[in-house]
DNA sequence: TGTACATCAGTGAACGCGCGTTCACTGATGTAC
DNA sequence: TGTACATCAGTGAACGCGCGTTCACTGATGTAC
């Protein structure tokens, strides 16, 4: 009995490194590609299996879209805890990196937006989507803004979330100009919002620029 | 041929009248469903006519979303020129008449967060997504906030319109709370970031709330 | 050690459905002479 | 005024495709005795 469940738990291990295969799979996809574009048929291409195989791992397509954004924000909160023991806990640094994240995947930035607007259906997506929010709100909230203009009001931290995204979300796919010059567009505004915001001014090195 | 040409007119404006019926009927119905849930038979049935009669007035159906992308632009422009005459051209004023008319057209918002996340594939579609985009940053240009933190800085434009867009984005469909209170919510966080740009300060009756 | 059986990952093919769009056609209205 | 023709809105049915998902099956590995 000892070693059958040995045995079993290995068994167990392989399943979850096989689920993980099918989400990098997925991912991989999600970066490059529009989310509603890619079938069950690609995610199996690239992971190297039939469809019917992930069948065996995920119940729907959904899932995996949720296991995704699960995935995302691990790893987001896997970066923030590592500054924030780094000692660089400041509100701009926070929302830089966060930033910084959003920018490098754009697969989710992608399933934001789509939870988002039609995030409703699929309650555990709901709820996935909603556990990010939750996490960001509430890590402003540990950092309080010490230094803010309205520290320790919710609306403010709900504000200020609110306005980090929508720099984000706004500039990110803006057209005619190209990756570069987009990020670092995006960072200035980030920064412009997060000076705002901490100090209630505008640093000069980021007036009057010509744009 | 003067009275061929007033006839051939008459049809013209018959023509458009039938355009403008169906894109109707499609606005109806984003409103109240998810756009991608929505098909060509659903948009006739509403309109009254058969599926294959619309292709007589548009070549595809993103050709319809396009449209309907168009009519909110002209709807939005109008609100604001119309407020910019009665006087009422301050910053706060036209950024909360925006948030309103994208709390109440939940079309509209659907069609923003979908051109934006997919949008590049359908460049008539970008190019209108793009119009409303330019169409905020020269307004706010025009109005010019006067008396803003960093008043003509084009980057301090961006900012204010990315967090006032993010605000709406990020709580429009906040999950546990009826629409009442959303729309509170929505509209305070939106005041606050107007405060915050235009004076660097946050009022003292927007601190605080509990929430 | 060998044999019968259970478990389970994985597959190729197909199902079933919904969708955007097209086709061949009808019927009404206007036009030319 | 009547007749042949052109124009065009509109239709029901079908096309063709892609998708998520299921099915019946195979083959490998582990288990019991």
């Amino acid at each position: 009995m000892g070693s059958n469940s040995t045995f079993q738990k290995l068994r167990q291990n392989e399943r979850q490194t096989r689920r993980r295969l099918i989400v990098d799979a997925a991912m991989a996809l999600f970066e490059k590609q529009v989310i509603s574009s890619i079938g069950m048929r690609d995610i199996a291409e690239k992971a190297g299996i039939s469809p019917a195989a992930i069948y065996r791992y995920f119940p729907s397509r959904d899932e995996i879209l949720v296991e995704a954004m699960s995935r995302h924000i691990h790893m987001i909160e896997a970066r923030l805890e590592a500054r924030l023991e780094a000692g660089k806990a400041s509100l701009e640094e926070l929302a830089l990196a966060s930033v910084e994240y959003l920018m490098e995947h754009d697969s989710l930035f992608q399933l934001m937006g789509h939870f988002m607007i039609t995030g409703s259906i699929n309650p555990k997506a709901l709820e996935k989507f909603n556990s990010v929010q939750r996490y960001f709100l509430n890590l402003l909230d540990r950092v309080n803004l010490r230094a803010g203009v309205g520290a320790g009001s919710r609306l403010f931290t709900h504000a200020f979330y609110a306005s980090i995204l929508g720099v984000v979300m706004a500039f990110r796919n803006y057209p005619g100009r190209d990756k570069k010059e987009i990020e670092k567009h995006v960072y200035r505004l980030a920064s412009l919002v997060c000076s705002l915001f901490s100090t209630g001014k505008v640093p000069p090195n980021l007036t009057n620029q010509e744009n």
